[in-house]
DNA sequence: AAAAATCTACCTACTAGATGGTAGCCATAA
DNA sequence: TTATGGCTACCATCTAGTAGGTAGATTTTT
């Protein structure tokens, strides 16, 4: 038996990552899903309900990423390049990153969501402040660098990075920003 | 008499830029500028129409910031905090860079407003990769900075940031970031 | 200068289709 | 037997866009 819960889902999220929130109607997930439109209702009553859920399960596997990045990389660089390949999947799709998306309709949002999409990100960015402060404290960052600050700046400059070469150059444009963006924290070369 | 015209960009921009391009309506807009729904079309046609003539309006308010900026900076570095300051006006206003809520919904934008879109960003990127060659040349860089990707990088920076700190930290959290992408184009401290 | 034609900018009234959501029915599986 | 997960059929509302009209300004012709 078919799992339409996650189906719904899935297919739910590839069209807000490639549409937006208000771009995206119940109408088509339906068709995406091969169910009808009423029939969505019975799994997420209302497009906030849906909407919540599927921030839920992005979130969820974001802690898992980190998780796993941070067991796999015990360098600084190393696992925030890591972390910057997540969002290139992000770009090779197609498909900009969920919470992003939601962000830009910032206006008409539910206040539980936005919420939501709040600790999303205060989440990365506490754990790049970790990352950076680590990596500050073992020398292999930049001298100087303010990890708080940095945080954010790495988290931004991802975001806005899927953002644009989504629309630009692909996976060849991210990554040169992901190559400049590690070397801009490396420590200067002596030599 | 009063200009109709230009008071409808300006509030569909304000429209656009909070809640997106589809989570705006002519319905809204008509109301904004008290004039009734069906006069909009007058003016523009179709809301692509519309869409069009924002970045157009947009994009030429950008010509004239990036200009003014290079006559009153000489530093690479004092321009491209110049550049960061236009972005937050925004965070400022809470209000998304108009082109990046444009390309979010990507997947259902007409052919020529993505066009639009891609060569207004395109500009930006060339705009900086000169800046940061200049500065590169002139030794205000930090060495072996690669000027196309780095200009990749800060509009992604800028552009992350706006979307990220008007749902987060406001204008603090930018300036945060501002500042750290600055930190880390300059040389390294000697000393 | 007067009259005629055209243009501008708005209006009311409408359409066809989409939107999120509801009510209630029915088959199947536990 | 009873929940589950679909379905059809609906609803009110909103969507972009159209048709056609009107008052007033501007331009053209006489």
């Amino acid at each position: 038996m078919r799992d339409t819960r996650a189906e719904l889902l899935a297919q739910a999220e590839i069209l807000v990552r490639g549409r937006g929130y208000s771009g995206f109607s119940y109408g088509d997930l339906a068709e995406a899903v091969s169910i009808r439109k009423a029939s969505i209702h019975h799994h997420f009553r209302t497009k906030t309900d849906l909407a919540l859920a599927l921030v839920e399960a992005y979130d969820a596997r974001y802690d898992a990423a980190l998780a796993a990045i941070v067991a796999a990389q015990p360098d600084a660089i190393a696992r925030i390049e890591a972390y910057g390949r997540h969002y290139l999947t992000g770009v090779e799709n197609g498909l900009g990153c969920l919470c992003a998306v939601l962000a830009i309709e910032r206006d008409t949002l539910p206040d539980a969501l936005r919420a939501e999409l709040a600790r999303f990100f205060d989440k990365h960015i506490a754990w790049l402040e970790r990352v950076l402060a680590e990596g500050c404290a073992d020398g292999s960052l930049r001298p100087g660098l303010d990890p708080a600050a940095t945080a954010r700046m790495v988290v931004a400059t991802l975001e806005g990075a899927l953002m644009l070469e989504r629309l630009l150059a692909g996976s060849a444009g991210f990554r040169l920003t992901l190559a400049a963006l590690c070397e801009s924290l490396r420590p200067a070369r002596t030599g």
